[in-house]
Parts: structure tokens; C-alpha cells; sequence
DNA sequence: CTAGGTGCAAATAATTTGCAGAGGC
DNA sequence: GCCTCTGCAAATTATTTGCACCTAG
């Protein structure tokens, strides 16, 4: 299960002014060869096995080197002394702590994120990192069954943005199919049926790149959860579908109705997607917002022609936000 | 600002075994009169001004001695080293941590708790204990305005647990108010107007208890959020008020909506209030739990009365949960 | 009188640094 | 050849401990 045993482009890495040397390279690689989280001392003792020559001081500082070149992360976890990940292709995320057995668990929750987000604002706070770890025992020290290996967050994080973007594709589909149904206007009844062609069709090719990955491990659909996100369970369009259900939306309230929901998911997914280091989750997210992008732009850009075809009748009371999104 | 320059029943807060010492007491007392998060090192500082003679190693035990009587809660900023923080009637909190200044903040979600024990249940973890920080520049270090002294967290609980219990009260007497007008059965009307009677007054009571605590800090109000915690923002019954104001809500629909309300905001309260040290925040928590419970109780007594008057009609599609609270 | 409590100095533990020699470009 | 990398040993920093002595109960 060992992760990125070699970076290709660890090259480009390099910070400047920085020499290429055997030992950091040996180094380099048995920590990257490793999973998990490792104190300095772990790793000596890793490279003492494959060449017993190195110095600690040399790890210490190769450790600094990777913290520089964006290979690894220092973390704390209370006990007296740093530890270090990997942050090569390894999203920042969260962590619970066993206690009993000192093992950790990842996980990312974008519903813990935005209520930090909400939490720094409130007091004018410029957040650079946030920290969360939970500590306690876990479920192999609770039950006495074996814990399962450690697996590749990389590959979760995929997996689970690939849910979250099937899910939205699934309740996008059902709101524009629901829309093709409703709106009067031949025009916007086209557009809804092309919008949903569309949902349909990346529906499609979400699924197999989801299979492809299943692939990669055969038990990876039964780990559990890594990115956590509520807002996404039912898809960011169910809100939308649900409003469509009530009576008297009319075409224009349609559109705004869509307009707000491609906004949202577009957002989202581009905020997550540039967060991310490189990554098969990260480009899974912006090309979905891009996705997102052209369809809030045409729903925009219909919105407006259907405006002057029939002005301000019907029920809109607010004036519809419909901004460009941010690109 | 000083929160606890004496504890009064330090005595009993001794761990067995120990016995009573000058030295000591002097850091206990010199640890207490000190805000904020010190150093093993700032202390020792602090307590040479007082009496060189003591040493670092004697700091360092009482630190270890304060740790175990629940005095001091050691904290992890990841500077390498550990701070001290107070934690008689101190709840726990989470922390913004200013890189720039060193100064940290400390503030209370319980939206963010909830989602740890998700996460935490999702993964069959038993968490014990949960590290939020909160790592950039503060509002003070931003704007180059001088920051505010720090105040007393314990206040500052108070004051947000008081505010939500006032929040919840005032949605609770729209909430009865409302059903008092809504429903047909002449007992379940007299039901409903007691209630909304004892919410008006424990409004009151609440109000004045409000207006003592600002009396303790004459900027109390205007300081920033403590206790962050949306569902209370209108109070926890303002979404059983949109429901009554629903067509065809019937009498027996209108109790279970009640019942749903006063167990969600009994459960908040006791879960908050047990799980704080003894504060006033904590008191007042325990008292609006006790009084929800109360209500709770009589709601599930006469809707059990009701339903034998008239069984069983209406839309009732649901049977309704009608457990007992959690005593 | 006896279990703590205290000071001092030495021990640990994690990490960093000064310096002289080795090695990449 | 210059600048970086490396080993080694010494230094630094935070914290703990052994031991002889002191003091509260």
C-alpha cells in the first residue's frame, strides 16, 4: 500500500540553491517508501537498516529539506516531539489519534471547514491552518479485532469527491429532467433538455472513471469515509429539484432556481479543487467546476434573453443575483 | 481581569496523598492571578519576582501537581513546547493562535463538536478529547489596532449560554402562542396557553439573570462571540413555529412538533451542561434542561390523553416517538 | 516519625549547530 | 573552485529525576 515510492518530478521540487546528493536521496525515498506518520527518530532508525553511516543530523535536516520542497509535513500530536507525513500529492486533512496503540486515522470534513471559516470571520481572524484531531481509542483497540492497513489518502479522497460529484451530477440529471417538464417556453424547455443531456452524459463518464479507480484497490468502496460533506449527500441540486415540486415556479424562477444551484456546486468544487495539492481528487474538482462554469453561464445567458422576452411577469420578487461567476 | 485570584474549595481539589506547602501555593496563586497560556518558563519567570529561592523543578512539579487537581490544563501550540492553561470552571474550548503575536483566543462550536462525533462515530472511534486550533493572523495583528485585553472565558460563556437559552425561550413562546390559537381540543388550548405562560416567565427570569452578568464587565455585550452554535440562532423552536404555520396541522400533529422541540432543546442543554466543570454557564444550562424536561414530559402526557380521545385520525402518518427523556 | 515536598545538579530527550572534510556542478 | 552536504561532537531547549535535606501532619 506504500503511496509514491518515487516522485517523478522531484526535480522541479528542489528547493533553490539546493544540491542533489545519495544520501538525501536515500533519505527521501525510505520516507516516502514509508505510510503513515513518523517521528525523526523512526526514520533514523529506518535509514541506520539501509546504510548505517547517515547521521541524525543529517535526517533532522533532510526532514527540514522535505518541509521546504513540500514533501512532507510536520505534524503534532501532543506527545513531546514532532512527526511527519507526507504532503507530496496528500491533501491537507484532519486526524484521530489512538491513544492506546499511537496509531492515526485521516479524514477531511468541508462542513468542519466552513464552520472554522465562520468562526475565524467572526473575529476578524486571518486563518493560515487549521488543526483538528480528535483523541481517543479507536475501533481495532475498542473491539480487539485487527485494524485494517492503512490505505493511500490520496485514493480515498478521490473516491469519495468522485461520490460527491456523481451525487450532484444524479440530482442535476433529476432537476433538469423535472425542469424540461415544467418550463412553458419552447426555448428554455430546450435548453433544460440539453442541460440534462449533458448531466446525463458526465453522469456517464463519472461512473467509469469511479470503477476505474475501484480498481486500484479491491476493497477501496468499503473503506470508510474520508471527506465529509452533509451539503453533498443528496447532491447539491436536491435543494433545487425540491423547490421546482412547488407549485407556480414559473420559467424564470426555473431558471433562477438552477442559476443558484450551478453557482453553489460550481464554488464548491472550485474551492476544494484549488485547495488541493495535485491530485486525482483535485482535477476531478476543477473539471467539474469548469463543468459547472459553462452551464451557470448559459443558464445566465438564457435567463437574460428570456427576461426580455417576457419582462418581470409572473412572481419574481427578488431581483435574481445573476452575476458572472468568478472564472 | 484576574478570573480566580483564590479557589475557594482548593482543599478538597487536592489529589490524596498530598500535603499542603507555602511553595506551593505561592504558584498555585501566581499561575491563578496570570490570564491567558503560559510557558513553563513564563511561570518560573513569574515566580522568581516573587521568591528566587524556588526552583525550576519544584514549577515543574506543581505544574504536574496542578494538572492532576484539575487546575491547569496543559495545552499544545506547537511551539515545542508546552503552555499552561487554567481549567477550574474554565471549560474546554478550542483555540485562534496569532503566529504574529503569540496571543491565542479561545472560542466554543458546538456545530464543530457535532460534526467530530460524526466523523468519530462514522469511524466507530471513541473520542475522549477533541484539539481545534485555529493557526494565522489576528484582527489586532492585521489592522495594527492594539488588541483588547482578554477577558474570562467563563463570563463569556455564560453570557452565550445565556443568550441561546434567552433565544430558545422567546421561539419557545412564539411557538406556544401559536398552538395556542391553532388548536381545537379545549384541553390541549389550556396546555399549550400554561406553557407559553411559564415560557414568559422563565423569559424574565432569564432576562434579569442576563442583566446581572452584564453588570460584572460594562463591555461584556459588545465582545466577541464565545459559544458558537447556529441551531440556536432563533431559538430551537422557530422551526416547530414554521410548521404550525403549515395548513392542516392537527392537534395531535401539533404536540409531536412541541415534543420534537422541547427533547432537541432538553438534549442540547443537558448534553452542554454535563459537560462543563461547575460555571455559571453550566448552571444555567442545567436548570433549562431541568425545565425542558419538565415540559417535555407534560407534552408526552397529554398527547398519550388525546390520542385516546380521538385515535388515530387525521395525518398521522408517522407514529410519533414519544420515549421517555433521558431523566 | 514518616511520607511528601524542595533544591540542586545531573540526566534525558528531541532537536540544532559549529566546524572540518567530502562531494556535486 | 565554490558552495552545499555530511558526520561528529558539542550545544541548546524543555522537561524529568536522583538524592540529600526539610517540613507538615
Amino acid at each position: 500500500m506504500a503511496s509514491s515510492a518515487a516522485i517523478p518530478d522531484l526535480d522541479r521540487l528542489r528547493p533553490p540553491g539546493t544540491k542533489r546528493s545519495g544520501k538525501r536521496d536515500l533519505i527521501v525515498n525510505v520516507f516516502l517508501k514509508q505510510e503513515g506518520h513518523l517521528s525523526a527518530d523512526d526514520l533514523v532508525a529506518l535509514i541506520k537498516r539501509e546504510d548505517h553511516r547517515i547521521s541524525r543530523a543529517t535526517v533532522y535536516r533532510t526532514l527540514q529539506w522535505m518541509e521546504e520542497a513540500g514533501i512532507a509535513r510536520k505534524v503534532d500530536f501532543g506527545e513531546g516531539r514532532f512527526r511527519f507525513e507526507h504532503s507530496y500529492r496528500h491533501p491537507r486533512h484532519f486526524h484521530l489519534i489512538c491513544k492506546s496503540c499511537n496509531r492515526s486515522y485521516e479524514f477531511l470534513s468541508s462542513d468542519i471547514e466552513a464552520l472554522v471559516e465562520e468562526v475565524a470571520a467572526a473575529r476578524a481572524f486571518t486563518a493560515r491552518q487549521t488543526v483538528v484531531q480528535i483523541y481517543g481509542t479507536c475501533e481495532a483497540c475498542t473491539s480487539g479485532v485487527a485494524a485494517e492497513d492503512p490505505v493511500n489518502s490520496e485514493l480515498l479522497f478521490a473516491r469519495d469527491a468522485l461520490r460527491i460529484a456523481i451525487a450532484t451530477e444524479r440530482s442535476g440529471m433529476e432537476f433538469y429532467g423535472r425542469g424540461v417538464k415544467l418550463v412553458k417556453d419552447a426555448r428554455a424547455r430546450e435548453v433544460f433538455r440539453k442541460l440534462a443531456t449533458e448531466e446525463v452524459h458526465h453522469l456517464k463518464t463519472l461512473e467509469t472513471r469511479y470503477q476505474e479507480l475501484l480498481k486500484q484497490d479491491p476493497r477501496l468502496e468499503s473503506r470508510p469515509t474520508f471527506l465529509f460533506f452533509k451539503g453533498a449527500a443528496n447532491g447539491l441540486f436536491s435543494a433545487g429539484t425540491e423547490q421546482l415540486r412547488r407549485d407556480g415556479v414559473d420559467d424564470l424562477e426555473a431558471y433562477r432556481i438552477g442559476i443558484r444551484c450551478e453557482r453553489g456546486s460550481h464554488r464548491f468544487f472550485k474551492r476544494y479543487g484549488e485547495r488541493f495539492e495535485d491530485s486525482e481528487g483535485k482535477r476531478i474538482f476543477l473539471e467539474f467546476a469548469e463543468e459547472e462554469r459553462e452551464h451557470l453561464e448559459m443558464l445566465i445567458r438564457e435567463y437574460r434573453m428570456l427576461m426580455k422576452k417576457q419582462p418581470a411577469k409572473g412572481k419574481s420578487r427578488v431581483k435574481p443575483k445573476v452575476r458572472r461567476p468568478s472564472a
